[in-house]
DNA sequence: AGCCCACAAACCTAAGTATAATTTTACTAC
DNA sequence: GTAGTAAAATTATACTTAGGTTTGTGGGCT
């Protein structure tokens, strides 16, 4: 709320969500500006493609608003570009002069809308605030998944084979005859990645196992 | 292969997915019809889309080609009209006249594609074997939840109850607390859960009661 | 030295099964 | 309504199996 509170004292502008805008129009760019500004939305807008792939993008909620139009290489193409370098950022097209082909590519490449100009000012804001929370949520799972997986990371080679065992339902000594091992060895094991996983029951450990996209690979 | 493999002799109809075509242009149906006979798929026509709700939709994967122009309601609320009406069927549209607008609000609607008259024979095959595709495995994973929701039905109230209690990750004696009941009690239930779940594992159980979104509701 | 891995003995808790009995509930028949 | 009945729910006793921890031992690898 207060002006300090965005100040670099603190991380807390890791709290506030962005919206990027590219377009090679001055005067489009002020008024993107100006609009979301009006709303309280932090903004920061480049003439071009590259610009925003050079300066680094924050760890925050945030969408984008794309041209489709711009020098260099087309607002389509720089939606490929992003999904092949795995940055999921939601994109919001804009154009003046687009056609059919176009949008359905951009839709199809997961565009969460494609407005043309002049579009009216609501519906860009309701766009970019769909956008930003579609963000929000993808970051939240994928923090749960990168949690999920660094705790994986901790277990032993050993550990992570009997974790798939455990997870598809083996008795221990089921998986002590799989692997050829003594039954209370398995145990122990178990209890080791019942503490690494910081998993409270079986069944969530079961859970984390699904998120992590754990299966037998044997059959 | 065989004529008489379409025959009533056998459902073997039942496996052939098919196109619906819903077009006003006997011109274009008759187009649509051959181009997809020339591949092989089974075809169905509508003049207008009450006449395709009207007969009843076979369990087969399918898809939907539809223009957006129709006499009565349009396209696009038809597209409506089925989502409302819980049926999945993948749209491809086709028009002569369309504008971006109308492409945004179709694809947002969940469109495999949208084509701009005249197509290309081979675009247009390349959305029915996607839709195709689609339709196919979203039928598999129903059939899936289906299936395990019909055991569900078949547990009590009470069994339901220490079902969520157990996919939860609580010890027996915890959820005999909980619900203020001898422990032996719900190792009964729990025994009977297990069999009409058909779950061989805790595992098991914990992943079917995940599919059926079965959670804790008490907190 | 510090892991990862394996195993054993001893012990304890949790889970599951079988049998049997009682009670509650719900619904049907008269 | 009331009696009858079937399913659901509860509990007890007794027993078996599975799961889990602790402590200790020893080998292999870096």
């Amino acid at each position: 709320m207060t002006e300090h509170s965005k100040s670099s004292r603190e991380p807390a502008s890791a709290k506030e969500p962005i919206v990027f805008v590219i377009d090679d129009d001055a005067s489009m760019r002020r008024a993107l500006t100006n609009l979301f500004q009006s709303v309280g939305l932090k903004v920061e807008v480049f003439g071009s493609a590259p610009e925003m792939l050079h300066s680094k993008l924050p760890d925050v909620a945030s969408c984008l608003v794309l041209d489709i139009r711009l020098p260099g290489l087309s607002g389509l193409d720089f939606q490929t570009e992003l999904a092949r370098a795995n940055i999921h950022i939601p994109i919001i097209f804009i154009t003046g002069h687009g056609d059919i082909p176009m949008t359905v590519r951009a839709m199809k490449g997961g565009a969460v809308d494609f407005l043309t100009k002049p579009f009216r000012d609501q519906d860009m804001l309701d766009a970019v605030v769909m956008a930003i929370e579609r963000d929000r949520k993808r970051r939240e799972v994928e923090k749960i998944v990168a949690n999920l997986n660094a705790l994986f990371e901790t277990l032993t080679p050993r550990e992570r084979e009997i974790l798939a065992l455990v997870a598809s339902g083996l008795m221990n000594k089921q998986i002590a005859a799989e692997l050829g091992l003594a039954e209370i060895t398995v145990k122990i094991h178990r209890g080791h990645i019942m503490k690494k996983m910081g998993a409270r029951s079986l069944a969530d450990l079961v859970r984390k196992a699904e998120t992590l996209g754990i299966h037998r690979a044997k059959p």
